[in-house]
DNA sequence: CGATGAGTTCGACAGTCATTGAACCACTGA
DNA sequence: TCAGTGGTTCAATGACTGTCGAACTCATCG
């Protein structure tokens, strides 16, 4: 299609597949970035995390080819969107609770504000 | 305590390293395995998947070091248990929705004879 | 004691992955 | 047409991972 930017049918994707493409805690900051921006432009995505382009750009495809987030072109920009709807669907909940839970991620129960 | 087999304070995990914990199929396999029998000896889960020894080792320690099962020593063997509540308590939601989506874990959706 | 069974550990090997920096490509705007 | 911006690709590197087989430990049973 436009380039050999592949989407990933979700329905040949294996949840070990998915669940390897959310084990990574760069990954994970994406995904809750893109959660609570929506589609956005990929670079408001890394250059928030301080992510290096290249590496933006290999972190956005394994999203991609594990059939996560979904890209787009507009004008000249890549757009990214989490494909939340899909994934709900082919994997229901699974989305939800790493949402729920990345706030979690890190390994921080030790502090007292978890009120 | 036993060894050096440590179990890690749940609240010690972040979601990163459960889900890695999770992503490769093998280990999925013996979640799901682990789930329908509950605790079980070791060797039940890997003899019926196929592991050398060696190999099952190795992912029990994976799995047990993310904190997603426990093993206890009986006798001479060995005995695996998901750490279900444990999880349901630190991450709510993502077991259940990775046991729920095991079956769908292969990319068999073309497969005709899913019915 | 010796043998057996259950599991772990070790060394090795191949494959994957994250990260970086530089080069590159495509589009936009002057 | 030239410069700048947004993003990809490439090559390289170090780290980690899955798998195997062989050696090892440790408890149990004769």
């Amino acid at each position: 299609m436009t380039r050999d930017v592949l989407h990933p049918d979700l329905d040949q994707v294996g949840i070990a597949a998915v669940l390897h493409g959310f084990a990574d805690p760069v990954r994970l900051h994406m995904v809750r970035t893109m959660h609570e921006l929506g589609e956005c432009q990929c670079s408001l995505v890394y250059a928030g995390l301080g992510l290096s382009k290249s590496n933006a750009s290999h972190h956005f495809r394994a999203l991609r080819e594990s059939g996560i987030l979904r890209r787009t072109q507009r004008g000249s920009q890549q757009y990214a969107a989490l494909r939340a709807e899909e994934l709900e669907d082919r994997f229901p909940g699974l989305l939800a609770s790493v949402l729920a839970n990345i706030d979690a991620a890190e390994p921080r129960a030790s502090d007292p504000r978890t009120t």
